[in-house]
DNA sequence: AAAGTTATCTGCATGCATGCAGATACTGCG
DNA sequence: CGCAGTATCTGCATGCATGCAGATAACTTT
C-alpha cells in the first residue's frame, strides 16, 4: 500500500540503482578492454552461440566494414574467434572463446563479491525472490535496450556497403 | 536450501542479469549522448551536488586538461554548468542542470517501464523487499566500481598537469 | 609587493572506432 | 560456363576523447 511519498522514493531509489549498476558495467567493460560495440557484440554471440559477420553487423547496427574491424578487435583480445561456415565459404562465423568468458568473470568479480555480501543478509526465501526477479528482469532489460537502440538509431536503414546494384 | 546445482544456476542468472543491466545502461548513455567519462562525471556531480573542476579530474582519473574538455561537453549538452567559487576565483564549480536529469529520465524510460511490468507481478511485501535490495545494492555497486577503477588504472598517480615543482 | 603555488584553460599530437566505397571471394541460376 | 548477387575485407578519411605541456589568472606567504 505504497503512499505517494513512497512512490516518489521508489522512483529515486530505482534511478540510483540503475545508475550504479550501469556505472559498474561501464567500469567492468573498460577493465576488460571492451567498448560499447564490443560488449554488445560479445553479449550477442554468447547468447546466440554464434553469429555470422553479416548478422552481427545488422544486430549491432554497424556497417559490415566496421563489423569486420570489430571482429578483428574481439579476436585479437581473445574474446572471440572466426570460424568457417561449411555450407557457404563466403561467410564468417563468429563465436565466443570459452576461456574468455572467465576473464570477464574476473572483472565482474568485485561486483559479485559486494553483492554477495548484500545477499547474505537475506533469508533463503528472500534470496529466492531476488533471483526470481533477476531471472525476469534480465529479459526485460534486454527488451528495453532494444527499444532504446531502435528508437535512437535512424530508422532509415543501415548502409551495408553492399555491391551497388545501381549502375 | 540451495543445492549445488542451484548455486551454479544462481551464478549464471546473476551474470546474465548484470550483462543485461549493463547493456541497458550503455544504450541509455548512448541515447543521451553520454560517453563513459561523461556519465561518470554527471553521476558524481549529481550525487555530490557540485564539484570543482580539479576534484572532478581526480575522481574521474582524467588529467585536468581532459577534464576541462569534459566539462565543455557536459555544458554544451546542457547537462551541467559552470559556476564561480565565491571564495576562490580560480576555481570552477561544476553542477548539474536540474532539467537535464529529466532528459536522462527519458532515455531510462523504457527500462523503467519494462521493469515496472515485472514488479507489478509481485505483492507489496515482495516489492518492498526488492526495493530494500535496490537500496542496499546501489552503494555496493558503486563500491565495486571504485574497486575496479582503482585496480585497473595505473596506481602510479595521475598526471595533473600541475606546475612541475620538480625542477 | 614579489615570488612561489595552485586551478583551470588552450594548442598540438595521438590513438581509435567508424563510415564509405571499392576489392575480393564465393554461390547459385541461367 | 558466365553472370548477377552476396559476404566479407581493405584503404582512406573523419570525428572525437584524451594526454601532454605551456599559458594565464588568482591565491598565499613572507
Amino acid at each position: 500500500m505504497t503512499t505517494p511519498a513512497d512512490a516518489a522514493d521508489e522512483h529515486l531509489v530505482f534511478r540510483e540503482y540503475l545508475d550504479a549498476v550501469g556505472l559498474q558495467g561501464l567500469a567492468s567493460a573498460e577493465a576488460a578492454g571492451l567498448h560499447t560495440s564490443e560488449w554488445y557484440a560479445l553479449s550477442l554471440i554468447t547468447r546466440e552461440g554464434s553469429l555470422s559477420s553479416g548478422e552481427l553487423a545488422s544486430r549491432t547496427g554497424l556497417t559490415t566494414g566496421a563489423t569486420t574491424r570489430l571482429i578483428d578487435r574481439l579476436e585479437q583480445a581473445g574474446y572471440a574467434r572466426r570460424a568457417a561456415d561449411p555450407n557457404d565459404r563466403r561467410r564468417v562465423i563468429v563465436e565466443p572463446v570459452p576461456d574468455a568468458l572467465d576473464r570477464i568473470e574476473e572483472v565482474v568479480g568485485p561486483a559479485r563479491r559486494h553483492i554477495a555480501e548484500i545477499l547474505a543478509r537475506y533469508t533463503s526465501e528472500q534470496r529466492a525472490l531476488l533471483f526470481d526477479y533477476f531471472r525476469h528482469a534480465a529479459p526485460a532489460f534486454r527488451a528495453a535496450t532494444e527499444e532504446i537502440r531502435t528508437t535512437t538509431s535512424s530508422p532509415g536503414g543501415k548502409k551495408t556497403t553492399r555491391a551497388r546494384s545501381s549502375r
